[in-house]
DNA sequence: CGGTGCGATGGGAGCGCTCCCAGCCCTAGT
DNA sequence: ACTAGGGCTGGGAGCGCTCCCATCGCACCG
């Protein structure tokens, strides 16, 4: 053993010595760029293995001026993050995003875009140099700049206009699914609470509502929440009030769908006999609720994925969309 | 304006350049080392703001050998990262660890160890050099050998023992209130459905049930529970059948509590007329389950941002421990 | 058989920072 | 007055990597 006993991890330079080639090739061999031959890059993979070599990831951003992020950029007026723990639809998000990532070791940069004064934070945002960026519920106007400004690929995975490559949820297609749901019930007296009209989502939803009450002759019956509890209990008692006779209850998200259930039980409704109650995410607000609810089921994890795997892979262009199914899942409200 | 326009940020020459001291000074300045002058220090905060500065963290990473990040080590079975979708508590971990990271600008990563080759793990992980590692679930052993091994400080937010630095809640002092509830409610024939034994939380926790019941003389009834929907449900159900008569239910996590109000409904029991139910944590789970429940707050976001200024600042020792207090938050459900 | 072009190669110059070390000035001790 | 010592300072050598560029060998062609 000629070899003195080092204490650090090998770099490159080893590996090249090893492998009997100069750095540059090792390098090539390495990051899978053209300039290298076959043999080379087999006694490099060798030589790797031998050493147990890993890139320094420091080194090479240093080097070659990328940074090897993700960023995972959110437009929420909610300060402090505390949104994280209050809706679990992030949560959801980087179960999606995570394990996805750890796969190729980059780490995840999470950040915020506040409507106050979201211009001047996408361009910022934008400005960064990143192996891609993830965006939700950022509106089209300012995903399509951030999309354009990018020095990385953009994936948005909230519907974002044209430009912006997307990941998104058939919405419109899981809102008809809702109202055909009710129907299969026998339920006729349908009202929905939507998301507010600026959420791309949302408006897709109500569209899809709108479709399928069309198709039933039935009135589009409908108040505004804003996607949290309090506004789902609150738009329900609305409804409620104008139409005291309804007897299925489609509401967009979980999470409000969660206060519509205290609303209908507080104005003594019992779900599902008074009124069918379906929600929308399939998140654990659904399963946590009493009776658990029936669902449009959101594959958000795996949509997550997706976007990272697009990103990634560089099949990512201008108007390049990709659309996941929603489906029904039954439990106990409707 | 001599300066010629440059598309690239400033680097710590500039600085030095603006503030008219040697690159070297301007780092010492920057890292708040000894061996610059207050004169020096004050010019190169000058040059910072002017030119917003902002220190390329992989150069920092490469020169100093020392990584810049913080680890969140999670001991959890499940696969997959999952459970970030699926139990609030971990997305309010997340909550509350971001902001604190964010104004340091330290990214996070986060890591899992599986109990199936815990002690491996550990191992690795702990090799890995980092700004600091926060622990979650890891059993004690695991947390002390963690600790010892690590190459930057470690705390854990889960009680692990005598030698891993903590920041727990006072699980103990919380389940006794929770009690202290039930008796101000004039409820006598309380049980209680707590966690894995194997959980050093819920052992607390029910320590402090058993304290309580002492001290009012009661008997104490409990059946363990999983932390999970299900196994509440389940436990629920057990308790039920064995003590009919029960008109108090302690549900040591408000996850498990929704199973419970389940439980409790499938039953014929009203909550909270017939048998009051107390959660723990206030996580989503007691907001969004029907009737909202009266639970004991966990300040988990808290708890978790305490944890990243001990790493910080280093006041971390081995035995070095901090408590937050869980206090008794009022809803319906009790 | 000399020229041409192309793939493979290695030398070497940085990327932006930290940190060691030698040099400087200035005060204090004898 | 001369030296010792301490606080500041700047020069400069890397950290491990990428990437530009010059070089080289080798078909292939005229």
């Amino acid at each position: 053993m000629s070899r003195a006993v080092q204490n650090t991890r090998p770099t490159i330079d080893d590996v090249a010595r090893v492998a009997g080639v100069s750095r540059a090739t090792a390098s090539r061999a390495l990051n899978g760029q053209p300039g290298a031959s076959a043999a080379s890059r087999e006694r490099v993979a060798q030589a790797v293995a031998q050493l147990g070599y890993r890139a320094d990831e420091a080194a090479r951003e240093l080097a070659s001026g990328r940074r090897r992020t993700i960023d995972l950029v959110i437009y929420t007026c909610e300060d402090d993050k505390r949104w994280l723990g209050a809706d679990p639809y992030y949560g959801r998000i980087l179960a999606g995003l995570l394990p996805a990532l750890d796969r190729e070791g980059l780490p995840l940069h999470i950040r915020r875009i506040d409507p106050e004064d979201a211009l001047s934070q996408v361009v910022a945002l934008a400005a960064q140099v990143t192996a891609g960026a993830v965006l939700v519920s950022v509106p089209p106007a300012l995903a399509s700049r951030f999309t354009r400004r990018a020095r990385g690929p953009v994936v948005s995975l909230t519907p974002a206009g044209e430009v912006a490559p997307t990941v998104s949820a058939a919405n419109r297609d899981g809102a008809a699914a809702a109202i055909g749901h009710f129907k299969s019930l026998g339920r006729r007296r349908i009202a929905a609470v939507h998301g507010p009209d600026d959420n791309e989502c949302a408006v897709a939803r109500l569209l899809g509502h709108i479709d399928a009450a069309a198709e039933l002759g039935i009135p589009v019956i409908e108040a505004p929440g804003d996607f949290d509890r309090e506004g789902g209990y609150r738009a329900t008692v609305r409804l409620l009030e104008s139409h005291p006779d309804l007897d299925g209850l489609f509401v967009t998200s979980d999470v409000m769908a969660a206060g519509a259930v205290q609303a209908l039980t507080d104005h003594g409704r019992r779900i599902p006999q008074d009124v069918a109650l379906v929600g929308f995410d399939d998140s654990i607000a659904a399963t946590y609720a009493n009776p658990p609810l029936t669902t449009i089921r959101q594959p958000v994890e795996d949509m997550a994925a997706a976007a990272i795997e697009a990103l990634l892979s560089g099949t990512t262009r201008p108007g390049w969309h990709t659309s996941f199914t929603c489906d029904l899942v039954q439990r106990a409200s409707a």
